[in-house]
DNA sequence: GTCTATAGTGCGATAGAC
DNA sequence: GTCTATCGCACTATAGAC
């Protein structure tokens, strides 16, 4: 019998999980790691026994974020018939994520402004996770679909009205299914970055 | 003589310059007050004669932040000749400032995260730094210049292009004055949102 | 791995003289 | 308005038993 282990789970991923509810509703700073704990049901000492220091456990909570992400989204092959569709595709699974994961997505805005990170750190957290994006851009400027921008900067503007786009609609709640605003979402997106 | 007023103008202004160096580079909740007052020369006690608490420094700054801005960009008048050839140098003006006062944009980024001021507050005085905004693009609509899409999801898509743009200009110091890369941020923006 | 207990530090804010 | 001095508190991280 496993009923222990069906309650419990292991306490490292109830820490993780209590960590992402306080830090979304109080910020990152104005959370404990005292107040993480007692949220987890667990004792003080073992938050640092699973992690050497608050700003790991931060580390390790985007780190499992943005992978979730990408799986998410990736394991695309993309071909130069209908890219529109298949970019639109993307958009949506994009957008479906940050909505369904609202907290996860605010918690990265909160790790952007985070100071305690590297800048280093967390740009490699975000080019492992968003390393498609280029590729698609190149591969749609080589088919004449996308515009001949610099790819950098059409990365960053991506990643921009993704998170304004998200943003907009998990403030405003009643239009997630508003076939209107949604499409328009990928509408302005598209006629930004395409040829 | 006043050569005391030259030099140490007041306090209360070098409090805000040392606390807008210090939050952008360390982050507001890593900066303690008592650092805050060492650098501007002043003594602990009397930032609290200034300000009430931290909260309220943090806003005072932030509003005096959005005012100077406000007041580069604002006083038009759009007319629908030419009205891309305006919000161009609105553009400009904007991006310009940006990249000018680089920590002043940062501090607003930071604020937009920072969970000690209420959304309200941060909401209320972006709208009144930014309230040309939906006017010019209900203008554009008018005129058929700018695209049929919901105001709201315009001006957070506007906004979130500034600063992406902003940032990667910030990032990239060299292709500050490299032509092809700011008229790019400008061309990518404006098919966003026309006709 | 998990717990209790606490060490050690640094913070926001106040009091009261000048 | 500005200063010095300090209070009281909350926080991160460690030590050591189980």
């Amino acid at each position: 019998m496993s009923i222990k282990a069906t309650i419990k789970i292991n306490k490292k991923q109830q820490l993780l999980d209590s960590a992402l509810t306080l830090f979304v509703n109080q910020g990152i700073d104005a959370t404990s790691t005292a107040s993480i704990a007692k949220h987890a049901g667990v004792a003080n000492g073992t938050l640092f026994h699973h992690f050497s220091s608050k700003e790991f456990l931060v580390l390790a909570l985007y780190k499992d974020i943005k992978q979730d992400f990408a799986k998410q989204i990736q394991s695309f092959q993309f071909d130069e018939k209908n890219l529109k569709q298949q970019v639109k595709l993307v958009w949506e699974q994009a957008i479906d994520w940050a909505i369904v994961n609202a907290d996860k997505q605010q918690f990265c805005l909160q790790v952007t402004q985070y100071h305690q990170l590297s800048g280093q750190v967390k740009t490699q957290v975000f080019t492992e996770a968003f390393d498609f994006l280029p590729k698609l851009i190149q591969f749609g400027q080589q088919h004449k679909i996308m515009a001949n921008y610099p790819v950098e900067l059409m990365v960053d503007n991506a990643h921009g009205q993704f998170i304004s786009s998200s943003m907009y609609l998990a403030n405003n709640p009643d239009l997630v299914n508003d076939r209107i605003h949604r499409e328009a979402t990928f509408e302005i997106f598209w006629k930004a970055l395409s040829l």
